[in-house]
DNA sequence: CAGAATCCATTCGGATACTG
DNA sequence: CAGTATCCGAATGGATTCTG
């Protein structure tokens, strides 16, 4: 087999998985999730506050839906210490750190293009 | 500058950059709007039926209303022959197309996850 | 501090039918 | 073939208020 056809077949395998991807795409298409995961992955542990401060223009609500979703989802881990003040943190799972980096070229990319392209 | 420092200090721009993403990632987090994105980008020039096809979980207008919204953001290029029957095809800006390449490793990864994860 | 709960406007996306 | 137009229910996310 060569190379060439190899490579055809990849693409052909990759292809028909775009079309399964399901549950896990919906997840990160939510508002703020794929922030949430490289921001989490970039400072852990991680406080609620810091998440709030990093990103200011989500909600406490959808942080906190977000941050629900992606624990359940076994992309973070909640640690809870029973403290007053309370203190909860989160830290990447292994899982959710490998996607994290393969998340962070693209919100890397975004950054760049904003104020590059001229929007109305 | 010690390598590490310089580490932190890019780590800090990547977060400040975090809270700014704002359209593009709007864009992505829509349905479907990252498997076009890689679709088109492995099957370029690629046709509307063609999409169809790729991603049959995707309605007509959803397909319709990604290309447009992608189109707009020069992620991707539109262009008409005017036959009988008609024909359009799409394919990627140089722009569209290094975000499709980024995106690539997520999307692997969320197929590798489907199955793997036990969800109910 | 770290959310949970509630309420609601908006958006999104699917189905369906129609067009050049 | 390649959409567009319309309609509508479902889901989403923000604001606000309250709690352990």
């Amino acid at each position: 087999m060569t190379d060439e056809s190899k490579a055809l077949e990849s693409a052909a395998d990759e292809l028909a998985c775009y079309c399964r991807l399901g549950g896990v795409m919906d997840l990160l298409s939510r508002k703020y999730a794929m922030q949430v995961l490289c921001v989490v992955n970039a400072t852990e542990p991680t406080r609620f506050r810091e998440l709030e401060e990093l990103l200011p223009d989500a909600s406490t609500s959808t942080l906190s839906a977000r941050l629900d979703e992606l624990a359940e989802a076994r992309l973070l881990d909640r640690t809870q210490y029973d403290e007053i003040p309370p203190r909860v943190e989160y830290e990447m799972t292994a899982d959710g750190s490998e996607l994290a980096e393969r998340l962070k070229p693209v919100l890397e990319w975004a950054g760049e293009r904003e104020g590059t392209t001229g929007e109305a």
